[in-house]
DNA sequence: TTGTAAGCGTTATCAT
DNA sequence: ATGATAACGCTTACAA
């Protein structure tokens, strides 16, 4: 069906070595022949079979991605991160989605069942060759599903990975929290309650660690009674509400967006407005954040960044044989969307 | 690095056919060389080199998958659906972004720029051997990206293509907006007032065409005056209302959900509630409308559903050698997301 | 039941 | 500047 270099060189009357030379650009050929042949390719709409150069080569240029669940709210922005970071670099993907959700509920992470299917999933990435593979996870832990002494480079996106020789590329979760403290701090609100996530979450901790930083630095006293745990679901923020008021906040750092939503609910029913009688400002930049009524200010996750790093970091990790780019972690800033559910303290 | 089969044969004293034949399960092999090799596979982690088995074979067990955008709200899940057929029949697959929103803006369906990427990423895929391509459009409407004449079957998924050779899964529109305006009608609204989406949308005139079908059937006399166009976003569905409340419907079929969410905008501003006053339902279930408040029941788009079939659809033409499978094109049904924001008529 | 060897479409080495 | 030819790791007649 479909042309061969050899049936090229047979039409052009050359051999398959100069063929093969004209098109990878190598070696010196006659201008004439040159001429000849890319005529003859165009023609005949030849295109080289990579699989049989893969075969001889013994590189795909194609990197492997392990997404732990496709339709995770994570998922798409880092992947397409990643795209465009192999897509500059002439690299191609292939897509492994472990669909971890869809079978094993939201717990898996805590269960084997799913390891086996990752060794699985690497292996068969490994025999086709792929130059690297990138784990993204749905949210942030310490992961130590990549078995060790892999054949090839592996870099942990939204992960911490647990083995020195497997980077990881995660938010800084600790800036991110700072930088919302310091914002609100900027409008005149000393009193801020947080609802924080679950209290083993690594998001958690860290976005709690940011506060105290930033309230420490501003020579702010801490006090743990303005600190109420959810579970990050709508109604943990509500109920988080009724504990946080009566200490009466002038703000409100929930951290994620659907908690916030429920710090909405709670204000609402109150016959207070987000944003006027209490400011409050969310995490993660989700969608439906802007279509809040008043639009939620949020912290946005550097999702794309995050896969754009990790590619940056496989390719690095690909083209500098060995050497290590970067430490074992890189740290990615997110970035405050600023909407309109603060206020400056003054003015309430 | 890694082993061979023929360094597998050679330390178990075999010829590579052999143990070619073990791994495949083919042809007769005795128990105890079958013993010997299974257990030097295992001591020595052998995993068969994929690409040089593809060369040979000539097909790859794999499928690409070209994404228009991966960051659109529809991908995740139609994305999620191939993999989930994929996987079940043993399929890998090749992920092209194409980030053609990210890089035309959201009309590059109007230009030809993105052509030339398309009809060489194709290409490339079948290039790498891919055994057939899933095209999955970022919205519906006729796409005539594809090539003519290529070597491996195509199916387009969220579009309609116009090449009788690769056939189509679209969402059943029509179908949806009967059930949407049937349910409104089940519960005794009779005056639904509709806000479409842009005029020359493929869903905006099949759902209208639903509507229309369903009045009809139940002889309520269809008034274009209960019609207003937006153009999908939040502001045109607070604007549409203007006009339609003017009619005093009971009910609001929005085109999309964050239109609802405009409708849910103008009633809260004259004091009415969504659900109580006037019922509403929306279109799509994106993850927003179910935390409008009160929450928005909502016709959802069969994403995972459509990819599935898509899947299927390009497994079937692989496997039946030509045979088509289904006509030309597949029209998935929606399901209803019943929520808060209908009531019986009786009760407002 | 097992082995031999050709060949898949390339690239790369070494001649010419 | 160009050509023969041997790999790459596998499958598959066909032979033994």
């Amino acid at each position: 069906m479909s042309m061969t270099i050899k049936e090229i060189a047979r039409i052009t009357g050359v051999s398959v070595a100069t063929v093969s030379n004209i098109i990878n650009h190598k070696g010196r050929v006659g201008e004439d022949t040159r001429q000849r042949v890319e005529k003859a390719i165009r023609e005949y709409h030849y295109t080289p079979n990579s699989v049989a150069k893969n075969l001889k080569t013994k590189t795909s240029r194609s990197i492997g991605v392990i997404a732990e669940d496709m339709t995770v709210f994570v998922m798409p922005e880092i992947i397409d991160g990643i795209t465009e970071c192999c897509e500059e670099n002439d690299y191609q993907i292939l897509l492994v989605n472990l669909r971890l959700y869809k079978k094993y509920s939201d717990t898996y992470y805590k269960t084997n069942h799913h390891r086996e299917q990752v060794k699985a999933e690497i292996q068969k990435l490994i025999s086709m060759q792929v130059d690297g593979i990138i784990y993204v996870a749905a949210h942030e832990r310490i992961n130590d599903v990549i078995p060790r002494n892999l054949s090839v480079p592996v870099v942990m996106a939204y992960s911490f990975s647990n083995r020195s020789e497997v980077p990881s590329v995660v938010v800084n979760d600790q800036g991110g929290a700072e930088k919302v403290t310091e914002y609100l701090l900027s409008k005149g609100h000393e009193k801020i309650g947080v609802i924080a996530g679950k209290k083993e979450s690594f998001h958690t901790l860290a976005r709690l660690e940011g506060y105290q930083k930033a309230l420490l630095r501003n020579h702010i006293f801490y006090d743990p009674d303005y600190v109420v745990y959810g579970d990050w679901d709508r109604q943990s923020g509500y109920d988080a509400m009724n504990h946080l008021m009566s200490n009466k906040p002038t703000a409100i750092f929930a951290m994620n967006d659907v908690m916030a939503g429920g710090v909405y609910d709670w204000l609402k029913e109150h016959d207070m407005v987000p944003g006027k009688d209490v400011a409050v400002v969310g995490y993660d930049d989700q969608v439906m954040s802007a279509y809040e009524n008043p639009p939620l200010t949020t912290m946005g996750l550097p999702l794309r960044d995050i896969g754009y790093s990790a590619g940056e970091q496989m390719i690095g990790m690909l083209s500098d044989e060995g050497i290590h780019v970067g430490s074992g972690q890189i740290d990615v800033d997110c970035k405050l969307c600023e909407r309109e559910s603060v206020a400056e303290l003054s003015k309430i």
